[in-house]
DNA sequence: TTCTTAATTAGTAAATATTCCTATTTATCG
DNA sequence: CGATAAATAGGAATATTTACTAATTAAGAA
């Protein structure tokens, strides 16, 4: 799920002000992370976005990654996720939107749900608190993993409820 | 949020029952560990249930817990909720549910949501697979850190968007 | 441009969280 | 009661996340 040349550099740029705009440093670290991360719409996680970066930064610490990818969040310029059963994500794409997670492969899909986001909030919850954010997360299998076509991406199969496995 | 002795017991017989069907062996372990899920509707940590657990089985593992709690999961026996932010926790509470999560004390509370869950899928969505399951997580203050009447518990506040916090 | 300085980073240690290993215990069934 | 396969306790091993600190560097001033 690459994104565009243009796509990126849009997204960049933005980055780039929002940076300058909040005072602190445009590091090449934190450009190269900020990059990575909106270069797909794969929703990569700490790991993956380390061992990327560092194809091109072979220097950088995954210590970097972490408070980098922590401050992105603080700034709002990435949202996280974490899907049941896998590990905090990370996703550039800011506008309001919804998760399709895969429970074989982990895929993390993007989708837009108008219907939910103008739904109201339900008297059962807003006796709870003050709602300030919703989130849908559909699970199932991704069109890769489903059966039939065979058409497998090699990945294994994953518990899909966030616990690890049991011995027999 | 206690459930009543007869809530526990009603739930707890069926638990029995299913562990039973399962042809695995009922162990003060595995009654203990579910006891604590099903005391309150507080959707506990791994943690939590370790610690109250001992209280009654002093001998008892952590490996045990994360165990246990794994092979209910598999079984259907508890759900898994991940709130952004905090740890896996788990509900014993089975029917279809969604959950509201305070960003500043991380209390997990549960909502029905008719409307939602009688929505229909949205083709953004099932163009990327067969959806499974569906969860809603909202998250906002809930009542007890809501500002004003300054009735908190005394929870410190949290990162709320699932990273660490960055020096300043 | 060069200088100054506070912010940022790399590298590593430490702290947490989770899973694995295996000798011992035990629930279940005959 | 035994027999036996399943399950557990306890500790080791991994994996993940955070903390620490000396060295580097982006950004603004001169
Ligand atoms: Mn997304
Ligand atoms: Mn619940
Ligand atoms: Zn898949
Ligand atoms: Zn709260």
């Amino acid at each position: 799920m690459k994104r565009t040349p243009g796509e990126i550099s849009k997204m960049t740029e933005r980055f780039e002000g929002a940076i300058r705009r909040a005072g602190i440093k445009l590091t090449p670290q934190r450009i190269a992370i900020y990059r990575e991360v909106a270069r797909t719409a794969d929703h990569p996680d700490i790991e993956t976005v380390f061992r990327n970066v560092r194809r091109k930064l072979p220097s950088v610490s995954l210590d970097t990654v972490y408070r980098t990818l922590g401050l992105f969040a603080d700034l709002g310029l990435v949202m996280t996720v974490r899907p049941l059963g896998y590990r905090l994500r990370f996703d550039a794409n800011t506008s309001p939107h919804h998760h399709f997670v895969c429970t074989r492969c982990g895929a993390t899909l993007d989708f837009e749900y108008r219907e939910f986001d103008t739904l109201r909030i339900p008297a059962a919850a807003s006796a709870l608190g003050r709602v300030e954010s919703r989130h849908v997360e559909f699970r199932g299998l991704c069109a890769s993993c489903a059966p039939g076509p065979a058409r497998s991406k090699g990945k294994s199969a994953k518990r899909t409820n966030g616990t690890r496995s049991h011995r027999p």
